[in-house]
DNA sequence: TTGTTAGTTAGCAATAGTTGCAAAATAGAT
DNA sequence: ATCTATTTTGCAACTATTGCTAACTAACAA
């Protein structure tokens, strides 16, 4: 999943074109385990290949999440993040930094429903709180591991 | 909790005008468990008190979240969702009609996270999948329960 | 190589949801 | 009835994202 040919393979039996966007934008986002965000992408895009559209790096995330190369995550901090992690696995939002971090769970949870009648096809879960780098014990200062613009309540 | 003069102080407690607005959506809130938007609320209260602003209603439940005398929720279908449950539980999201009910975890979720030096201060957990009057057995037409005018993705 | 063209990119307008701002209105106290 | 700190409103602004379309180009042929 991570060598030149097999993504050229992948893309061309989706009858995808293997342009330079595409590639640029598979490869950063496989070297990013931060969550980016589509701005984060762009910026990080931008400085191997200035003149990339913002518009085209929301397209080709979009078709990426479609192909199943990528899950797309709303932790509910407004912008929508990007994950080549796509195991079944669920975030940590640190309140202070704003890092996500990868977190799994344990027990599988039972739900306790009277109708107990739904199709469920997905879970998230979001746990929002402060990493160890933001608890206030810890003096170091908060990593700010992802940039966050305007970190809107 | 929802007797007139309990509001009334609540309000005044906290400085807090007693206006016909207020104690409009706090009484419009607390008849509805279906989880309604902004927008559901303000065409709610339309009907009562014609002409009252959306930017009011916002204003509203901004405040009354931050009374905490209601949940804000995201279930990430756009809008919030204002909640008057105001206690521990999760949310199922049926992805055919877009009801949105309660659901209780019975297991305490544990962490398994290397450093486990997180400091959680809320999990939110939410369902997706399709309501017991939307699985493709039931013959019923999909509830509709809360008006959803472009069901974005 | 040189076409040919289906698929792609980039730019910009438009959208949804929500908040900022300032002027007009009013609850509640005197 | 008067005063004034709050509140309500209308509207502009804003963020994140999508729709539209003209210009561009990867891939396949000739
Ligand atoms: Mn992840
Ligand atoms: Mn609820
Ligand atoms: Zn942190
Ligand atoms: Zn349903």
């Amino acid at each position: 999943m991570r060598s030149p040919n097999e993504l050229a393979r992948k893309f061309r039996e989706k009858q995808l074109k293997l342009t330079p966007q595409r590639q640029l934008l598979f490869g950063l986002l496989h070297q990013n385990d931060s969550h980016p965000s589509a701005e984060n992408l762009f910026e990080a895009a931008s400085k191997q290949m200035p003149g990339i559209s913002l518009r085209t790096v929301y397209q080709t995330l979009g078709e990426l999440a479609e192909m199943g190369e990528l899950q797309m995550v709303d932790v509910g901090t407004g912008a929508k993040r990007f994950d080549p992690n796509i195991s079944d696995h669920h975030h940590f939002v640190c309140e202070s930094c704003g890092a996500i971090r990868d977190v799994e769970i344990a027990a599988k949870p039972k739900l306790r429903d009277g109708s107990g009648k739904f199709e469920i096809s997905q879970v998230g879960v979001v746990f929002h709180g402060r990493c160890e780098n933001c608890v206030p014990s810890a003096k170091r200062s908060p990593a700010q591991q992802v940039k966050q613009k305007a970190t809107k309540k």
